[in-house]
DNA sequence: AGGCAGTGCTGGAACGTTAGAGCAACCCCA
DNA sequence: TGGGGTTGCTCTAACGTTCCAGCACTGCCT
């Protein structure tokens, strides 16, 4: 009568055998509907198991079963920096689409800081409250993984790491998806004279982003100049004054939309007009390049459907699936958006009625 | 010899104990720092686990314990509308950075469809893999949170719930910044006749900054006319022509920045000038406000500050503490930003120095 | 009549941890 | 010399679940 007082001692699956007049076996055979068990008795012992608000613990299931339900999506840098960015918000979106679809829990594990970071997801892992992981914007020189993945743990990797072959891992072609954006400049706009403005070069994608610059520019004779960046609109800023200085630049290809943002609207503040005196086109289209004005042309990155690709792996790696060396790797394609800001699309009034 | 070759079966408490030649509890006891272990024996305790890489099963522990050391974020919207806002970004951040400094983890809870939602969080909360719960965005009509709450679970809402009185929740005063909001156009832009883009009215923060626009208006004796919208850019955009039939409005009060950025970039595109022939000011301040073309006016919603506290309460819910009535809802103030869209800053190339 | 295959349940052990009770051994002071 | 306190451990019983082995009972075939 006087009960769930405070904090109701929440029901067990005990409290559900006593109502109903069976064995605590029974009614956990019950309810995952265990064919040896009657129609009847389940009927009663589900009928019971609602009307005490019976709500399975999933520490116990979790210990006797070693299966946790949940995934760990690994952040390994701080927290600031990633999540200021918008690519997080799709990953999540991807991968909480997929988890939920596998009646999974999404744990989201940060590192307060880069040296405590190594040992943090390595105890998510092995602690079993997570059943396996994304692991997402790591370090190059990250051997923590590494040693994961060698021990046999469900692990998949976002984003292209070329020093553990034999991680899963899903990604895009950053080099090609460079070259093309570099060739859009030169081929559909003339442009003959690039500057690229780099992410930062401890990242693979700002490698590749490079490398793939400096390929397209190569291969068709043009006049390359490097900045380097760090992926932040501030470093695009930055990167405005000595883009000024090289006189004869008429093309901007940067490793991100944010840093193009930032340099376009340095160099429009002083008096630089963008496409005509300086095509740029940036990298990602999360969402940013979208909204500027000039819009910024990009090249879009599917960090959702790479999410959600990843996760499926991760469920099927769970689930046991062994992998082929050949398999290992998947690689999500690229599509170039042409907007305003290389010349593709007018200036001006026109662009309200643009559909997603 | 033969060790850890496939999923090295993880090392317990047990295998610590039998290395070290001690009992598993001393062990236990030792990792714990108990005082009645003595110093040398868990100098070696330590040097074993180490060795082993022994990770606390956190299955048992909680099971042991009835501690999950987690918490869950619980969005009960569907993921697509809500992780498309930067506002959760800014929620996730504060969440996580208090959960990391008390050793918790994280655990993202959305609902897959709205009917499943109920008891989605319900679930998560009852089978003590949370320790609690910050509930984000749930819908006014939401009855399971009440019950949460009632049982005596540690829940923090973030928002303004007005019909649930005993829940602990952070927010802001969305009328008094809807207020403020108005008044600016009012006071500093003399505008005189106003037009107000609302959020979905099912929604509290909409139905809250609908009255503060109202109740200022009224005040001040200007012009008054309302046109619905979802909160979505595209709701804005579909606001545009109806703005346009407004012939005399000078002023456009909208609930979030979305919704300001797609009715500004619609009128825009028809040839009405922002912020002269009428000023625009918006809210949020999530991060697109400041990088569009005019850049938009807006009330800054300290979302991350929001979390940090709502988390921090949270955790002081789990430890035990009890929280007086009239402390149970704490509002956070809210800033006027003022930019390009209501005639505040100049427009043109000087934007390029601002500082965060 | 005996065996034998189902059917429908019960009993009990195990998962890895924690914590309170218990117990030797020691030291100190009367 | 013996009682009382401290120190440093061990033993054991949980926490709630799952699952295998067992067991009684029914029905059927030979």
């Amino acid at each position: 009568m006087t009960e769930r007082r405070k904090v109701a001692a929440n029901t067990t699956l005990r409290d559900v055998a006593e109502r109903v007049g069976v064995s605590v076996s029974a009614v956990s055979m019950a309810l995952q509907d265990h064919p040896r068990i009657g129609d009847d008795t389940k009927r009663r012992i589900r009928e019971a198991a609602d009307e005490l608000g019976y709500v399975t613990n999933s520490a116990a299931r979790a210990l006797r079963a070693s299966k946790a339900d949940a995934i760990a999506l690994i952040v390994p840098n701080t927290s600031q920096h990633v999540f200021g960015h918008a690519y997080f918000m799709h990953v999540l979106t991807g991968v909480t689409a997929v988890a939920n679809r596998n009646d999974a829990q999404v744990v989201i594990s940060t590192s307060p800081d880069e040296s405590h970071g190594k040992v943090a997801y390595d105890r998510v892992l092995r602690s079993g409250s997570v059943d396996g992981a994304i692991v997402t914007s790591a370090a190059v020189t990250d051997d923590g993984i590494q040693r994961l993945v060698a021990d046999g743990l469900p692990v998949v990797l976002l984003g292209r790491f070329p020093y553990l072959p034999d991680a899963v891992s899903v990604g895009i072609d950053d080099v090609r998806a460079s070259e093309l954006a570099t060739e859009h400049l030169i081929q559909a706009h003339g442009r003959r004279a690039l500057v690229h403005l780099t992410g930062p070069l401890d990242h693979q994608s700002a490698i590749d982003r490079r490398d793939g610059f400096l390929a397209a520019a190569a291969r068709h004779g043009v006049g390359t100049y490097i900045v380097e960046g760090d992926f932040s609109e501030e470093s695009g800023a930055a990167a405005g004054p000595q883009i000024e200085a090289l006189g004869d630049v008429d093309g901007l290809v940067a490793a991100n939309d944010e840093m193009a943002f930032g340099a376009m609207r340095h160099l429009l503040g002083r008096g630089r007009r963008v496409p005509e005196d300086l095509a740029v086109i940036g990298f990602d289209d999360f969402g940013l390049s979208r909204v500027t004005t000039p819009s910024i042309s990009t090249m879009h990155v599917p960090a959702e459907r790479m999410a959600t690709q990843a996760t499926d792996r991760l469920f099927d790696l769970i689930g046991g699936a062994r992998v082929a060396a050949d398999e290992a790797h998947t690689v999500q394609p690229v599509e170039l958006i042409a907007r305003q800001s290389c010349g593709c699309e007018p200036m001006g009034r026109a662009q309200g009625g643009d559909k997603q």
